[in-house]
DNA sequence: ACTAAACGGAATTTGATCGTCCACTTCGGA
DNA sequence: TCCGAAGTGGACGATCAAATTCCGTTTAGT
């Protein structure tokens, strides 16, 4: 989100910068290492600071950019898929990538003081659970979902999902998918055992 | 696990930091500051240090400690269960209660070198395993969970459930059991999902 | 009552990360 | 082609958190 056009180069690192950073800090967590970033992204740390005056402008400008992906792929998932419960499952699977669901946890470490009240963000959030919300419903309305998990639940259920990667056991990491599947199929209708609980508000 | 017969008090207080390092280190991993573990436990630094010598020594005995619970538990479950599949479950959940599984994916990032390669920690391990692994085998037997997932596959699933709390939501951590729940369902027989990949081996 | 053992926590040491600064390089318009 | 503004990398000094040591004081146990 530069305000004034940068030069070509510039904006190059820019990019190469953002990316690294959500990569890095899906490793390490909001504190990591500022150089590290800088290195993972093939710029000095002198580069990194230009653009980002403190770690905060960096984490910011992660966040910005993981939730417009984020209503993105959700709103192509909507549009794509054959049906609401695919679509649903297909969402679920692109938010537990690698390094992705990583990067939404630790991006959770924010202080609520953050950009994470900023009306702008407020508003993508919202969008997206809006989105989410709907397909959940049309799933459930077509039967191929339990009705008795919400949206709120998928929200947690990813967030289990999702540690750092740095801490799962490398076969996870290697083959999430056969495990999210396990846990979608707890999610289908017919599920066997009375869910204890509220089925939790988004 | 002293040596020598230690005086009433130190073997209190060697308790006591033993419980407390179990819960700091699942709230903050393996790197936990040692003051941190000396509060908790309501002693000084310089009584933690008398009696294991660097964070190394602390860590083992967390761990040789957390196994032998980890092994005295499934073998409990093993004897209870009216039945192998309950059994499973119970032992599942048992695993997953608040701080342990968190204790256990922290102790994962323990380097192959230390003491995880102790034979008496492969001996426990191997131990539980082969508990672990007739319980899944009864449980397949009697129909009650689907023949395509292993024990691997448990112990992943475990893996993945359990995070630092710390970086959990508010939500998930009060109340693990409702998620517990949908991801043992996706284990029961008749799932309706043909899973990717192979059963994960041991 | 006496001594070896244990205690707590202040003080010191160590190591890591931050963010600044500046000499050098590159882009892009004239 | 040339020049200045914009951009770059990375050494450097300040800061800080945590590790570990040290020692005067307290306590268990005989």
């Amino acid at each position: 989100m530069p305000e004034q056009p940068l030069r070509a180069d510039a904006r190059r690192n820019f990019d190469k910068i953002i990316k690294a950073a959500c990569a890095v800090v899906a490793e390490r967590g909001i504190g990591a290492p500022m150089e590290l970033i800088a290195r993972r992204a093939g710029v000095g740390v002198g580069t990194l600071y230009r653009r980002f005056p403190d770690r905060g402008a960096l984490i910011t400008a992660i966040g910005d950019h993981y939730i417009h992906e984020l209503v993105d792929a959700t709103r192509k998932a909507a549009e794509t898929g054959p049906d609401a419960w695919t679509a649903l499952r297909s969402l679920v699977i692109w938010c537990a990538a690698p390094g992705r669901g990583a990067l939404a946890t630790a991006l959770a470490d924010l202080n609520t003081e953050t950009f994470l009240s900023t009306p702008e963000f407020a508003r993508s959030r919202e969008e997206w659970i809006e989105l989410l919300d709907g397909l959940v419903r049309d799933a459930q309305a077509a039967g191929a979902m339990r009705a008795d998990a919400g949206t709120g639940d998928i929200v947690l259920l990813l967030n289990v999902f999702t540690c750092h990667p740095a801490e799962l056991p490398a076969r996870v990491a290697a083959q999430p998918a056969r495990f999210l599947h396990l846990m979608l199929d707890g999610l289908r209708a017919g599920g066997t055992t009375e869910l204890p609980g509220e089925p939790a508000p988004p």
